[in-house]
DNA sequence: ATGGTTGCAAATTGTTTGCACAGTA
DNA sequence: TACTGTGCAAACAATTTGCAACCAT
């Protein structure tokens, strides 16, 4: 699957400047970002975008898998470049936000899924795991431990 | 841990008509339950109770351990009646909405969790399994398959 | 020319908060 | 009596949507 044609990070859509300046500005945040973020990142190469703009270029990339929410962070939604190549998670910094890809610690296909519980049969699952980066927990054993933003349940 | 006073499922607060409502409401559910939810349920035995009332009986519930966020559906998060006995998981039926807890797959004390991917340091995660309970999976079976409301990344 | 895209602002919606009053401990 | 919990409504914040102008195709 993945049928990433010709167009790099929305699906069908045209190719406009605001677009873009999104998916630029998307591509060069190396840690996970809310749409505040984005926008705001996306205003130093586009001025004056607009809100709405953004948040449907972010639908509009994470419906064809170039962006993936990744949780939450106090009331706004938190997402991250990312390519669906292949079933994997994603490990996000408590410090800072920052992300990483890990590979799917239940196996290659989500085998060892205890299903069967209750007659459940499990479809999918969806697992975050949250940590400290390096330089945050470097960060962290230097000085007194600080409270982190603890993981959202989100 | 889990210090269960004698205090059922707000953790110091005081006992009120309206919190033991609330706690009646949320232990009817045997799935999981928005907010609104929670407030059309407990409406049925306090007719006047205020929404604010929930937010903050759910808010407490929840610090207590007695309830817990398990996703959310559109916009609203979802919660599910809970005690904090020991690190486990959520199962969460697409089709209707159900609950049910699951062992954590990644074993005991979550050893397994493939750490050190980029220097960091795993300290905590989250895993919710999507599937089907037993009535929605024979509902799917013997009719046309349905569009469940599939699994919210939250 | 055509239809998707953009901006702006207004509208929604889930959740929180201020405040005066009621009820528990 | 001393607070904590409750209701109501206003406040908030994130996200969505209507609509006219705009611009890739």
């Amino acid at each position: 699957m993945a049928i990433c044609d010709n167009h790099s990070h929305f699906g069908e859509g045209r190719t406009t400047g605001q677009r873009r300046a999104i998916a630029a500005a998307a591509d060069a945040f190396g840690s996970a970002f809310t749409v505040e973020d984005l926008v705001a990142a996306t205003r130093r190469a586009a001025p004056g975008i607009g809100v709405a703009t953004v948040y449907r270029a972010v639908a509009a990339m994470e419906a064809s898998g170039a962006l993936e929410r990744v949780g939450s962070r106090e009331g706004g939604a938190l997402y991250a470049r990312c390519d669906h190549r292949e079933h994997h998670h994603h490990l996000v910094c408590t410090g800072c936000g920052k992300t990483a890809h890990a590979p799917c610690p239940l196996g290659p296909d989500a085998a060892g899924i205890p299903a069967g519980q209750d007659g459940f049969v499990v479809t999918s699952h969806e697992i975050t795991l949250y940590g400290l980066c390096r330089e945050c927990l470097a960060a962290k054993t230097e000085q007194a431990p600080r409270r982190a933003p603890g993981p959202r349940r989100d």
